[in-house]
DNA sequence: TTGACTTAATCCATCCATTGGATTTAGCTG
DNA sequence: CAGCTAAATCCAATGGATGGATTAAGTCAA
């Protein structure tokens, strides 16, 4: 889409339903004349906007605000019931399937037990099969459930919705996942990396706290980062923005795939940590820790790693610092290069020790007493915590259908 | 602005004539069908518009394509008499002011020198009363001047229209520019850092060769990024997004101003680049290269190594060579970060070793295999050249006022 | 209790850019 | 010159936003 297009009155419609809706659901509570400031509509239009929300089943009337000297308020909210979505995180050993409501509230979840060498047809299969089985047991009315949101590991093609030789996904090269899912559950599929997928699932969860524009840092099985500017994801032209794996970091010895020494990547997954803690401190501190090193016990590795350096293990400390150093050194280049004023962290590796990375993060990105005085750079965690990846996934579908932005005014989608 | 707006119907009608005049600007001469197509309005709206772009002055129709078994189509262009803006390149050593119509051909220009210690004030008047005076002079009819843009080194508040405290103008601490140039021209006024204005400028002047994303690298006195996403500038929450000085790099013994030692800035200005001239090779090289190493001949100095560097001196390619591979390295993360398949360079620092410069971002920036097999990133020089600065000054005034864009359609601007 | 006042929300006629279908304009071809 | 094709325009209709008037529902003071 290397052009832009024109718009039209309908499309206009669409835009300002989803931007009404956008507010209501950041804002919790709010009443008409307030949606009508905040949006810059009129309170004609939006008292329009709102009883086709209320019509369509998405907004609900909940109670009044106090007077101020005339007629209360109305207070709109929005309707967890309006809308349903399933999101499936895809990792290397498991995935997570979850099914949400439009409030983003999980209301079945599951998780499968993957093993490395799985063909992804078959995956692809018991996926589907436990997502069919996930909304049956929800008994969500079929007409409200929006569709499919997949978050799997990067890169992907999104143009075509294939996963591509993801490298931690062994054999899944060109993997049309979009097509398989769509052919296999008979929904509407949408495809997003990992990273990516939990910046706009903390986006659509968020409310105030994630409006404007943050810088995700996703931690899982590797590193990604989502981005998002004012209020808009940012995707790419190859559907890959955010690709944090290969910004440059001080180097060391660790080759990246693309053979370079001074990739972030390298230095910063779970497996890279543990096997600098066995190079630094040695059989003895692994043991004492609870690390065997073994390549089939990596997550449990990750696991005693993790509590051991937030136990204060001085070597357990040292080498999960010393990756979150390198991730702090590419975050601030990061967040001077796009100005954004918040940086969240989040993904299922980084439980337990988001102490040291949020105070690492913190202290390299608001290191200059410039950035301090103009726009001190604001860390925080992620507002949903865990499963951001899969609750990531099913936002992917929400957002798609019901998040404000330039497509509904230039393509058709709505 | 944290919020998302709504829009109505004559903000509609703005937006597509902004539309329809980009794509009559970046195809050259262009049907009225052609347009409908690339633009997805009908044939009739496109009418529409483009009597009203015409009666506007903005376009004509010159001539007609063949026909192709029914009647011919005619074809329009942009008027290039159509509008007119001023474009003032601030540096610490001179201002450039030019005088740009539509197509951002240069109608008059203009050089002031600068001494290091000036005053704010005097700048702005001395720049304010050659621009009134080059106004006068090319009889531009000043109905049709829309307006004066300002390129300045960063960093830059957008909000008061301030500089804030840049490195490299010392003693210009939140200077309000915007507010200043106003008053004295009594012109609308635009500010933007030196790298994103010649990136608008890029994207402004550029047609189809700058349409969709990209990274531009400025190279002036500091190095700077303009970033353009999908045909839209990114400004980051406070206006200074592109931010290039403090993307991590190999560390070295250069302290940046915010304490690190692995920021790019430090290592690929004029002066550092100079220096490390010196300290590697000694004053027996500089001597043959011609460079004094006095701080007042900085320009000189640049100039011989710049020739230098290209005619093959060993010395002064290497010396070129290494901040080159330091400003890759920053540009490889920056590229992956934002998934851009174009990176442009510019800036008056960069005559003469383009070709050092271009190899070594190729190199970096498309090492991986994978980069390459998916999309290679091109990497490309300015198709302004020395003067992108100034002209992209221009720009911001003809870019705010013509270029389509959420602004359009959610705030009052058009 | 009542009447004046305030604010929220809606009703209604109007506006206006886009749309789709019909029409005109202007070329080509046999 | 008639028949065909494609470009461009005319015209009535559509539909979402708008502004002003109206109704709904509260507060406050006498």
């Amino acid at each position: 889409m290397t052009r832009l297009g024109g718009t039209n009155l309908p499309r206009v419609g669409g835009y300002n339903q989803a931007v009404v809706l956008d507010a209501i659901r950041t804002r919790g509570a709010v009443s008409r004349v307030e949606l009508a400031a905040l949006t810059g509509l009129t309170n004609q239009t939006v008292s329009n906007v709102v009883r086709k929300l209320l019509d369509a089943g998405l907004v609900t009337e909940t109670g009044h605000a106090p007077s101020s000297g005339g007629k209360r308020r109305t207070l709109l909210s929005p309707r967890p019931d309006g809308a349903y979505a399933v999101g499936v995180h895809l990792d290397p050993d498991s995935a997570v399937i979850v099914l949400v409501n439009l409030a983003g509230e999980v209301i079945v979840s599951r998780r499968l037990r993957l093993t490395a060498p799985d063909v992804p047809a078959d995956v692809v299969d018991r996926v589907s099969r436990a997502v069919q089985r996930l909304i049956v047991r929800s008994a969500v009315d079929p007409a409200r459930l929006l569709g499919l949101g997949i978050a799997a590991p990067g890169p992907i093609d999104g143009s075509s919705g294939c996963v591509v030789r993801p490298p931690n996904l062994p054999g899944w090269d060109r993997v049309p996942l979009v097509e398989m899912f769509a052919k296999a559950t008979g929904l509407p599929v949408a495809l997003d990396n990992d990273a990516t997928a939990a910046a706009i699932g903390e986006r659509w969860i968020g409310g105030e706290a994630r409006a404007g524009s943050f810088l995700f840092i996703y931690l899982g099985t590797g590193i990604g980062a989502g981005i998002v500017l004012n209020n808009t994801v940012l995707h790419g032209d190859s559907g890959n923005a955010g690709e944090f794996g290969h910004m440059p970091v001080e180097p060391g010895d660790r080759v990246c795939h693309c053979g370079a020494t001074d990739c972030l990547g390298p230095y910063c997954s779970p497996a890279a940590i543990i096997d600098d803690l066995l190079r630094r401190y040695g059989p003895v501190a692994a043991d004492r820790i609870g690390v065997t090193g073994a390549a089939a016990s990596l997550h449990d590795d990750w696991k005693a790693l993790r509590r051991a350096a937030r136990a204060g293990d001085p070597d357990a400390e040292d080498v999960v610092r010393r990756a979150a150093r390198l991730i702090a050194q590419a975050t601030r280049g990061a967040a001077s290069l796009l100005d954004v004023g918040r940086v969240v962290l989040g993904g299922e590796a980084l439980r337990g020790i988001e102490p040291i990375l949020l105070e690492e993060i913190d202290s390299a990105v608001n290191r200059t007493s410039v950035a301090r005085s103009i726009r001190p750079v604001v860390i925080e965690q992620s507002v949903i915590g865990d499963t951001v990846g899969a609750i990531g996934a099913a936002s992917l579908v929400l957002h798609g259908n019901y998040a404000p932005g330039w497509r509904m005014l230039t393509d058709g989608a709505g």
